[in-house]
DNA sequence: TCAAGGCGCAACCTACTGGTTGCATAAAGG
DNA sequence: CCTTTATGCAACCAGTAGGTTGCGCCTTGA
């Protein structure tokens, strides 16, 4: 199913996705070898192929691997897309701050020195 | 205290505080109104102040937010410096994940059309 | 000085997440 | 056809994250 399959997905899901130390080590063994399946990533992680699977779930529903089966297996790559979506959200939220402390500033530096 | 206030903090912790609903509404609370005391803000979330106060905690420990003592109030407002930071650590890895991408696909390519 | 408002700390509760084991199912390959 | 290998599904378990209540301490301000 790979996932909402939709092209705008909420940003959060990436976060909730990327918080787990697991689920970074995933994507980062998957980006390096190029692709993976269950099996072979929990030989070399400290879960259980299952515990994996759960992990690769997760990713999967964020976006941020792609699932393809080939005979028996099901080989998992990973999908920068999403992670670029949720950057251009953390860009946005970050640029409304800045604003907000900017004009704070300048209300202050206002009263203080006015003319 | 305002967090370990080290200038490089692992990007994990600003992920892990993104990751709850509760806190983004806090942090765009905190940026809409320029500051917010965690009883002010309580007032306006589906939560008690030490409920807040919890959230506060985990977004300071991030960076994302630094605390003014004012009296008997504690101010708390947003720095949008760990959210770039964050953003600079995806943007690094996306990358990677891409160039990634490319050298399996020349790779395939190779592999049927040989020259 | 004393009441009220605001915080901080600690104990406690609950639900969910991350993890496991066990079994069923399906494709390869002799 | 039978064995092996890989995945899928479900039940189950433990730790912790999110939330609450209760209480004590410190400022403010009348």
């Amino acid at each position: 199913m790979t996932g909402t399959a939709d092209g705008e997905r909420a940003p959060e899901d990436v976060l909730v996705a990327l918080a787990d130390p697991i689920r970074r080590e995933v994507l980062a063994v998957l980006a390096r070898e190029g692709g993976a399946t269950s099996t072979s990533l929990a030989a070399g992680l400290p879960v259980t192929r299952q515990g994996v699977a759960k992990h690769l779930a997760v990713l999967d529903r964020a976006g941020l691997v792609r699932a393809h089966r080939a005979g028996r297996e099901v080989r998992y790559e990973v999908d920068p897309q999403p992670l670029r979506q949720a950057m251009r959200w953390m860009d946005t939220l970050a640029t409304q701050w800045e604003h907000r402390l900017d004009a704070i500033k300048d209300l202050a530096e206002g009263t203080t020195g006015e003319a």
